[in-house]
DNA sequence: ACGATCGTCAACCATTTGGTTGAATATGCT
DNA sequence: AGCATATTCAACCAAATGGTTGACGATCGT
């Protein structure tokens, strides 16, 4: 009866879950790691990345006592078109968005070199 | 102190408010009239309309006794930006996507035909 | 000037959110 | 077995959210 795009937005307004997804997008981390530069409890990021989780946002294995979160990018196509619904463009072709992309960057899939 | 991105994100997070942007996509609207369809007050409406407003997402105008709302849709730009930086595809290139955009449609700026 | 319309404000309410702490569970190490 | 580590759970809390209603200030039409 709810959007998915409800959970979504509402895991991307928050400034701590945005940091986390950014530091997930140079690797895969353990809950505890993910934790550690924030000034907050470790139940605090665990409740974050629950919220991060149920908008489908990332997904998270536990493998032996080590639960392991990983970015999950394809949760954001459905927000990121209604958004280009908006601005002078018209329901985008995602198709011919995917192929521009390609021939923009050249780019292979789930190929991106972290930058750091 | 607090980054825009929250507000934008926040905005959009609400299914009654993204309707309203999509009813704005339209056409400018007075308070009223966007209220119109809701089953709720206008009072709610007006609160979700400075929501809106605060984000940037819309303008709002007074002309007479009646407030003019309008879509301000390079506000989502930012949004659209960061979401970009996920997903296969890196930091994006703009100026290239509304060349796309523009050669995938061929609409002239402010040029969207309704669909209903 | 009067009444109707447009929209916001203020007070209130229930629910959700984002955080805390301490206990509990599950796994790994020796 | 026994202890340390990884993570969640439960209870709690303050603040924010999304809604209501009723009163209010502006503006329009007559």
């Amino acid at each position: 009866m709810s959007d998915p795009l409800d959970d979504v937005f509402a895991a991307l307004a928050d400034p701590t879950r945005r940091t986390i997804l950014a530091m997930l997008l140079e690797d895969d981390m353990a809950v505890t790691d993910v934790a550690e530069p924030f000034e907050m409890s470790l139940a605090a990021i665990s409740k974050h990345l629950a919220i991060l989780t149920r908008a489908g946002l990332i997904s998270q294995e536990k493998r032996g006592r080590v639960k392991w979160c990983k970015l999950e990018p394809d949760a954001l196509r459905g927000a990121s078109v209604w958004m280009q619904g908006f601005g002078q463009f018209e329901p985008v072709n995602l198709d011919a968005f995917e192929r521009f992309l390609e021939s923009e960057f050249n780019t292979a899939p789930g190929d991106h070199s972290p930058e750091a």
